[in-house]
RNA sequence: CGGGGUGUGGCGCAGUGGUAGCGCGCAUGGUUUGGGACCAUGAGGUCGGAGGUUCAAGUCCUCUCACCCCGACCA
């Protein structure tokens, strides 16, 4: 390709509604270009960008064992009604009505379609198992879009899907896929690690995200260095430690005038917060709920909602909580009706705590589960901390944040229910096909990439992924031995197989090898009346600060050679 | 949805109620050229939109739209 006659332009100035790195850089080398919030265009260069990464990802399924389908965008809301996460998705999902009054959405996954066509294709065990993908764009009406391409309502995204006769092959094509990823991921220079994930709504056994560890990432990440436990943060658990594990002591009420906060009560009593219970009030689909949880913790609201299976969950306001009867800073557990607890079950992790007394001035010494209060439901709904024990070894959980490149899920038989996808088993039994889902963002890889390969300058593109192998460099185009050498170059490196960006722009020589550093070319040729006077070709590496000379004649192969061994060796 | 911010030429920005500007980019000509050169000339704007106040509005008022950031939210 002729820099010339390139659609785009590399940008001097960085856009002012760029805040991430990869927004700023993919802007200015000219990738993409935004038209509203979180809908972007890609330009020649990041069009080919996107499609090496999608090929990349389509080996890799391919090897794994998928067969590729190409799935509706417009979806029926009917799918939606029959699997009930209309109202889960809800504000997420684009709507539209067709001319027959007809209400369509615009896909924002495609369990339900591919659910539903399973249903008619599979009858047998014999036909499993079976793996199915595809590569297409997706809709979501997203809260809030961000980052360029790292939050988008509109997006490339693959989506594979497993369908078992058990358990068994599901975890195995589990594990099938997050080798695929793994691989896949180490062939886009992207170091991924696999976090534990929350499944959400979804519902379903295992979850795991993989992660690309980064500042701008919107996941915060618990782990431990010590045996590499790690998790969403979502999800994460931490070691809760068991206190005061002594013999239980009757139930004792103290005035603890003005002391309503946890370090306010436990000062005042001249204990630590860990022997203390904190109470949280929430709003659950309209439902009032009390959670309790030790004092040095905090809730974990999405273990609370998968605790509670509710669709909405918010903290309840102050007049919400005056009307329950129950008495802000000396709330209890203990003695209260008519009202959902839900408790941590660090709560029965010791002895003799203190907690409110339902009374204004006053707390309770001495409370136990379940001597003295009876929660409705009891589990781990705590906050994972770094700083906490690791629950798996001795070691302490660090925190960090990354941007979630991918998403897998064993599913079961969730979908399969509801569509009818079943398969008659050997006995001649009828048995739901046990499904898993493995995602990936097409488009947030890619700006996954830059922000964890760039440097001042611009993008550094792996050799995998780069629009352009060679970026050709002629300088003093004037000179009619540059300009003949450099036309020569680029069709000899062009039947060599060599993808080219040819400068051949009557531009300065800064603002050709800013160019071609912003745009993030592994490998510039320089072509010069210097060089070209000892019959060489000037070679610079992306990466590396140094230059090689090379010879011009069969220049093609050596570069040839040098590309494969990058490639070989994946550095960028 | 709550809080904050910004809308003026392709991009970045300035602009006291009184003739719409600067830098970059773009066009033409010339001199230049190893890390974003210089000179000259020139094109390009219904100041996000709609109302209003005023002799006069980019500037003041009301409404509205879009975009960005923080939070909520986010298989």
């Amino acid at each position: 390709m002729r820099s010339s006659r390139l659609f785009g332009k590399t940008l001097r100035q960085v856009p002012s509604e760029a805040e991430s790195i990869s927004h700023q850089l993919l802007l200015r080398a000219g990738m993409i270009a935004q038209e509203s919030a979180g809908i972007y265009a890609f330009l020649p260069l990041g069009r080919r960008v996107l499609r090496k990464i999608e090929d990349i990802v389509r080996e890799e399924m391919d090897r794994a064992g998928g067969q590729e389908v190409l799935l509706p965008v417009l979806q029926s809301f009917e799918l939606w009604l029959q699997s009930g996460r209309l109202t889960s998705f809800g504000k997420s999902l684009f709507t539209l009505v067709d001319r027959k009054e007809h209400k369509l959405a615009l896909g924002p996954t495609h369990e339900e379609v591919i659910s539903e066509l399973v249903h008619r294709y599979v009858q047998s065990y014999r036909d499993l198992p079976l793996l199915l993908y595809q590569i297409q764009t997706k809709f979501r009406d997203e809260p809030r879009p961000r980052g360029g391409l790292l939050r988008v309502r509109e997006f490339l995204m693959k989506d594979l899907y497993s369908f078992d006769i058990d358990e068994a092959g599901l975890d195995e094509n589990y594990e099938r896929m997050a080798r695929a990823y793994e691989n896949l991921y180490a062939r886009l220079g992207l170091p991924v690690l696999m976090v534990e994930a929350d499944s959400g709504a979804i519902g379903g056994k295992d979850s795991h995200e993989f992660m690309v560890v980064a500042d701008t990432g919107d996941d915060k990440i618990i782990y431990c260095p010590d045996c590499g436990y790690s998790a969403n943060a979502e999800k994460a658990q931490g070691f809760k430690k068991t206190v005061n594990s002594v013999s239980l002591l009757p139930l004792e009420e103290v005035a603890t005038p003005e002391a309503q906060t946890i370090e306010e009560v436990a000062s005042f009593l001249g204990v630590l917060p860990e022997r203390t219970f904190k109470a949280v009030f929430y709003f659950a689909d309209g439902e009032f709920v009390f959670a309790v949880i030790r004092g040095d913790m905090d809730v974990n609201e999405t273990k609370l909602k998968n605790a509670l299976r509710c669709e909405e969950l918010r903290l309840a306001t102050e007049e919400e909580v005056k009307k329950t009867g129950v008495v802000a800073g000396f709330a209890s557990p203990v003695n209260v009706r008519g009202i959902k607890i839900v408790a941590d079950d660090s709560i029965a992790r010791g002895a003799n705590f203190i907690a409110g007394a339902n009374k204004r001035g006053y707390h309770l010494k001495n409370v136990n589960y379940p001597r003295d209060f009876q929660p409705d439901i009891v589990t781990d709904i705590a906050l994972a901390r770094s700083g906490d024990s690791c629950p798996r070894c001795d070691g302490k959980l660090l925190s960090t944040h990354g941007i979630e490149v991918g998403h897998i899920f064993k599913l079961g038989t969730l979908f399969s229910k509801k569509f009818g996808a079943s398969f008659l088993d050997r006995d001649g039994a009828s048995k739901p096909v046990v499904m898993g889902c493995y995602g990936i963002g097409v488009g947030r890889l890619m700006a996954a990439i830059v922000e964890h390969s760039h440097d001042g300058r611009g993008i550094i593109w792996p050799m995998s992924v780069t629009p352009y192998q060679v970026y050709l460099c002629p300088l003093y185009l004037d000179d009619p031995e540059v300009s003949s050498a450099a036309e020569r170059l680029y069709l000899e490196l062009q039947s060599a197989g060599i993808d080219v960006l040819f400068d051949d722009r009557d531009e300065s020589p800064g603002i050709k090898f800013n160019d071609a550093d912003l745009v993030g070319v592994p490998l510039r040729l320089t072509v010069s009346p210097r060089t070209l006077k000892n019959q060489t070709i000037e070679a610079k590496w992306r990466t590396e600060k140094k230059a090689q000379l090379l010879p011009v004649e069969g220049i093609a192969a050596e570069v040839r050679k040098l590309l494969d061994e990058r490639e070989v060796s994946g550095r960028p």
